[in-house]
DNA sequence: AGCCGCATCCATGCATGCTAGTATACAAGA
DNA sequence: TCTTGTATACTAGCATGCATGGATGCGGCT
């Protein structure tokens, strides 16, 4: 019998926040308060400096203050929640120095990740990330981002697993966090979508071909723009971030 | 007024656990508990498979268990609890492929940030660094292991702080979690102490001298060979470890 | 009008009681 | 002897009550 597990990974429950749904009271209530507040702010259905008081969520969960307060803590670790003692608990702005290191932190830990997954290429690893870019692309025919959003990190993840680093994978996803965030403001641009698209059809094409440096290029290339949208939808959204 | 911050950053306190010491009272008593049974459990003060229930918990620091629990979640999320739900948590065993995956993104990360630091490398920095290295050598004559080692966090440390990366530190420091466990297995041994200073030293002043990629490559054949050291350590205590 | 003090509300932090499920020891029966 | 049923002790998860302290609004005072 495995320990409980504290995931912070997958998604795809919940599809869209709203329903902010029933839990399930077989498992435990904390973790699932957790991944579905995480997603509703990194999705942008809570937004910045919201206020998020522990009797609050109760109400939207049907639950007591105890497992609110456990989500909580683990959110505000990770950023996302700011807890005032005595005053409240608020979505925390997004910090443009966090989104920043995050990229920083991304890049480096995704390009090594690409770079040994070039190293164990094989057709599986392939199957796996095409699959998700299928995905992609119906997703995008749909307007679906946030489903994008999740097929998306399935491709990116698919290099993790397929060099046996599955765990570094929740690192990325840990440091990317803020990034998300602010993807998320903008509204789903189809072209950007299909340019996403073709980047990773690149990649895939590129270990296919057995040229790994090319396709961690493309991959920097792939990850700066990113941030550079990010940069760019950056001051429409001014009250929504802080410096640090 | 800042939010209250989740740390899991420095450490120096408490010495060596033993005490456990009383809390202040001041302070949220769930951050101190998590760090200081962190810290315990890191330093091999608690072994791997030893119980930690929450009451026993409680006892050792004379609250409820409202906080220990907090505190309790967090560690199993830092992957050195397990929680297994009505019947007890437990120091987990150390996961081989967490500490491969740990090495594998800090070496990614320490290396990614050195490289920044050197672009803003100054004597400010080397100052700092050269600081750590002095507390270094002191503790290796005194055979502290312990603030050996917090010196050792606090040398590599200067690095992010150095290329204004403070926060992906944090990122570092929690995947090299379980690298640190098994280090503390060792027995203080005086002469890695020394080559570790040497390689310190090695790295300044292949930055002071304006040799970026030969600091990095020091960097990356000084944490290689902590790997080894590790790898050669295991055997020795196979019962505190687990494949996977 | 402007300022100060107090009562009140509301927030989080902590303590505690209750529930349900597991492991274990032991006794009864085959 | 071995198996099985049961009572018990202990666990974590959850609900709830209390304590503490900041924020707010109102009334009285200057």
């Amino acid at each position: 019998m495995p320990p409980r597990i504290a995931v912070s990974t997958p998604i795809e429950t919940a599809g869209r926040p709203g329903g902010l749904g029933r839990l399930d009271r077989k498992l435990p209530a904390a973790d699932q308060i957790y991944r579905v507040i995480r997603d509703a702010i990194i999705s942008g259905h809570f937004r910045p400096r919201e206020a998020m008081s522990e009797n609050r969520i109760c109400g939207m969960f049907a639950v007591s203050r105890s497992p609110v307060r456990i989500a909580l803590t683990r959110l505000a670790e990770d950023g996302l929640i700011d807890i005032f003692p005595q005053r409240g608990s608020f979505v925390a702005p997004i910090k443009l120095q966090q989104v920043r290191e995050g990229h920083f932190a991304r890049v480096a830990l995704e390009l090594a990740v690409l770079r040994e997954a070039a190293d164990h290429w094989s057709k599986s690893c392939a199957d796996v990330a095409t699959e998700a870019i299928r995905r992609q692309k119906r997703f995008a025919r749909d307007g679906d981002a946030w489903r994008f959003h999740t097929a998306d990190e399935q491709f990116h993840r698919s290099f993790a697993v397929c060099a046996g680093l599955e765990g570094v994978w929740a690192t990325i996803q840990g440091v990317k966090t803020h990034l998300d965030r602010v993807r998320h403001l903008a509204n789903p641009v189809k072209g950007h979508m299909d340019k996403v698209i073709a980047e990773h059809e690149a990649i895939i094409a590129q270990l296919d071909d057995g040229r790994p440096d090319d396709a961690v290029a493309t991959m920097r290339h792939h990850l700066d723009s990113l941030h550079a949208t990010i940069e760019r939808l950056r001051p429409l959204h001014k009250d929504y971030f802080v410096e640090e």
